[in-house]
DNA sequence: CCATCAATGTGAACGGCGCATACATTGCAA
DNA sequence: TTGCAATGTATGCGCCGTTCACATTGATGG
């Protein structure tokens, strides 16, 4: 059903490369149905292949689930440089890396909601996070995994001076819980916000992150009327939240 | 196994409480097992009831799952309203609203901690989050969940003049967020940290949300010596993080 | 050029699972 | 006492993960 003729088999024993075909099957069913109705067989059978084949590529399950979560810890890092990339701004102004926090907050919390299975498949219960994570070609010249993408960042908010090296002390654990939170939330839809709400939960989230920091309003449009619409805003979010939380 | 005599019936056919029976026999199966590993056959076989006997008491698998959840959400409201009595201070102070928002803070990290598989249950894929969840007897009188305890508890904030109403705005989701966040990269061990450092770590998370909430560094103890020493001790608590990451 | 062999796929089987259906037992209420 | 709703049992279906003996293949070396 894929390759026929470039393979170096031609009909059916020795598939071209079957633990890519597996991995392949195995994102697209769990990003269909969902992680935890997956299973070996049905993905066995998407190939086209007998059950026990994948154990020749595979020690069981688990270790496969394993190899899923790290391509999709490779996946995530991907969609951060790229959001990294596109932030504009002078190189090493305050304002820039600013901007770089906030895009790979963005990208995660995006991430997470888009490929909300990859996501429960990466913390849940399968992935080593001991291990070095899958990163697909594009990444790979840089090197980079998530956490260290995140390491670079405050770094460079160091560097432009937008927040004290003294300020910046543990803000890794910080940031990432933040943003991990809320991307967990929403996944798990303990916290039902749409598309519009998520941006504006994000932005408060990172914005009380840079604050926190000792970061300067100004550097995060907090001042004058950019503060008022802001609080505004936020209002509007809160007041459907307490819409939903009293409705039920 | 559990009732012989108090029971209304003696022997076998129509055990006492089945869905209760059941409920516990899952809460320890999922504790000790894993939430993955639990099979309704072995709740069933554990109780000493026939398999299908649970389909009197719940639709499926997952609403069992589910209602475990809702008690889990219950457990959890039980220990942060138990964190927030013992909480010393002159009631309407400034310094209790903020020891407050730290004690809950720790109650939700610690049972996520500490109950580890009932935390993921009740963050995954069963718990549905519109449907009020099952306060254990000690807080029935009260009625809040946990959401509802930590909107009061941030209002505390600002009846106490820890914090501006105005600053107050969104915080529900940006505090959650961060505590859920650490809560939960803890408990998929992608942050591998031992107790004492689950401790600072949870600190310089909360601290983080007062200060960006406007809060007064002087009520969080972050003026002279105190903040010296916090910033020594968050740079061991990086040291370590950084060995980890650099050792794989 | 062919024998050999490691790699890789197949088929059948085992026990466990979630769930449905038909049946047995019980306590209660008319 | 009798009938009935509630509750537990027995059995069976199809799917699952995993194993093991066996079949097929492409590459290697005599």
């Amino acid at each position: 059903m894929e390759n026929e003729a470039d393979a170096p088999s031609r009909a059916h024993y020795h598939h071209g490369d079957l633990r890519r075909a597996l991995l392949d099957a195995a994102l697209e069913l769990v990003s269909s149905k969902g992680a935890e109705g997956f299973s070996l067989r049905e993905a066995a059978r998407e190939v086209g292949v007998s059950p026990a084949a994948a154990y020749r590529h595979f020690e069981d399950k688990k270790a496969l689930m394993s190899a899923l979560a790290m391509e999709g810890m490779g996946r995530l890092a991907l969609a951060m440089e790229k959001a990294l990339e596109s932030v504009p701004g002078a190189p090493g102004s305050a304002a820039r890396a600013t901007g770089r926090l906030m895009a790979v907050g963005k990208a995660y919390v995006d991430f997470a909601v888009q490929h909300a299975s990859d996501f429960q498949v990466m913390f849940g219960p399968w992935c080593d996070h001991q291990e070095p994570c899958d990163l697909p070609p594009e990444a790979k010249p840089l090197g980079r995994d998530p956490f260290r993408i995140l390491v670079d960042t405050l770094d460079e908010l160091v560097s432009s001076g937008a927040v004290t090296a003294e300020a910046r002390q543990g803000m890794e654990i910080a940031a990432w819980s933040s943003v991990h939170g809320l991307a967990s939330l929403l996944v798990s839809d303990a916290l039902p916000l749409d598309a519009k709400e998520q941006r504006l939960a994000l932005d408060l989230v990172l914005r009380i992150q840079l604050l926190g920091m000792g970061c300067a309003p100004s550097l995060l449009g907090l001042d004058g009327k950019r503060g008022k619409a802001d609080a505004s805003r936020s209002a509007t979010l809160l007041a459907n939240l307490f819409c939903k939380l009293n409705s039920r």
